[in-house]
DNA sequence: GTCTATAGAGGGATAGAC
DNA sequence: GTCTATCCCTCTATAGAC
């Protein structure tokens, strides 16, 4: 953390966050470390390999950070609250905008698109687990694929992050609207029996598999 | 289109789309162009402007091109539908791809950002409209937010083109997740008189507003 | 409008002194 | 491990011939 190599890291990330994958160079990472520029190869050979070690390592220890706060929801309301703070959270520790970038750089670098999958792999498998439990209870369990699901949510908060930076506003709304639709699912949880069956009966009828899509012309 | 101004602007969009923001250049755009990359500065002045311009012009090209298809939406699994043949159209004519880039490039150059603004408002409202239209008959209208949830579509779907290009399988199964749970809408829509009551009691009890969320420790 | 040539800055990466 | 110095490349942008 305090050694050049964890400097270095940290800066990375900065950087990233801040200035965006194409403003990201070894010289302004190294001028944001306080550290000489050579020091950027000596350590991590390569600045994608520097920028792939930073976004791994950040996405572990944010996923580890909010482990707690994923297992404490008992709702889907508490996950799209616990999203509200995350995305408040991540203004100043920013992983999610950085994996952002990493993902828009792993069109030129294929290590970056490796390092960008497993980044993400951490968020995903923990809102999976979430999803997992707390739909076990809702009528959504009857229709969900949660593997998809999470990778779906977190490809959102992706995308919402990045957003954020071009209209913060916008951003902003878009998560007021989700934690509005959030009660939607409240409501579905509440339904007495009657309702609940009554819709239970509307998805085994509506809910069957149909043929791929395809292009429009 | 075919002039070296057109050539150009598709030459952008092309390698936006395929070597990302970090992979675009003068030179490289005007090599896939087949033009002189004196003829980049000549035409639009610097790469940010000719970058904005082609992000602009896609976006209203495509966002005008599929406007028929938007508007033959019936409901809300027909809107889900069209995101899927959207996403396929998308891997080949990609102007959804081009909008995550320049949004990514938002962070190091204010200009991008305002382009990426524009092009992303034209979806938004494209999108805004669809959705007041198909949620007006809905139990959804009444809490949903068709502003903020326009967003928050659009977001996401920016977010899912990103994750494509690092992990296309895992796109794919996002979409396919999203596509079960339109049945859910679908069968809301299908409820019967007494259960779709029994859920509206429930959305006026659970449906209320709470203070903005604070960051977690 | 299009070309060549080039200035001038910044970038990745390495050699070698300390 | 860290520094200076440097090579060579790519980049944006311009000047000037055609």
């Amino acid at each position: 953390m305090t050694g050049t190599r964890g400097k270095l890291l940290n800066a990375a990330i900065a950087t990233l966050r801040d200035k965006g994958i194409a403003g990201t160079s070894a010289r302004v990472i190294a001028t944001a470390a306080g550290v000489n520029q050579a020091l950027v190869f000596y350590h991590f050979g390569s600045v994608a390999k520097l920028i792939s070690e930073a976004c791994r390592e950040s996405a572990a220890e944010q996923v580890e950070h909010h482990r707690q706060q994923f297992a404490r929801a008992a709702s889907l309301d508490d996950l799209l609250t616990l999203g509200r703070q995350l995305h408040a959270w991540q203004r100043d520790a920013g992983n999610v905008a950085v994996l952002a970038q990493v993902l828009a750089g792993a069109r030129s670098d294929p290590s970056l698109a490796a390092a960008a999958r497993q980044a993400l792999t951490l968020w995903i498998s923990e809102l999976e687990t979430t999803l997992d439990r707390l739909l076990r209870t809702s009528p959504i369990s009857e229709i969900a694929d949660t593997a998809g699901l999470a990778r779906a949510v977190a490809a959102a908060f992706v995308g919402i992050e990045l957003y954020e930076g071009a209209d913060p506003d916008g951003a902003e709304s878009a998560f007021a609207a989700l934690a509005q639709l959030s009660a939607l699912i409240k409501a579905l949880d509440g339904l007495g029996p009657a309702a609940r069956r009554a819709l239970h009966n509307r998805l085994r009828r509506t809910a069957t598999a149909r043929p791929p899509p395809r292009p429009a012309s």
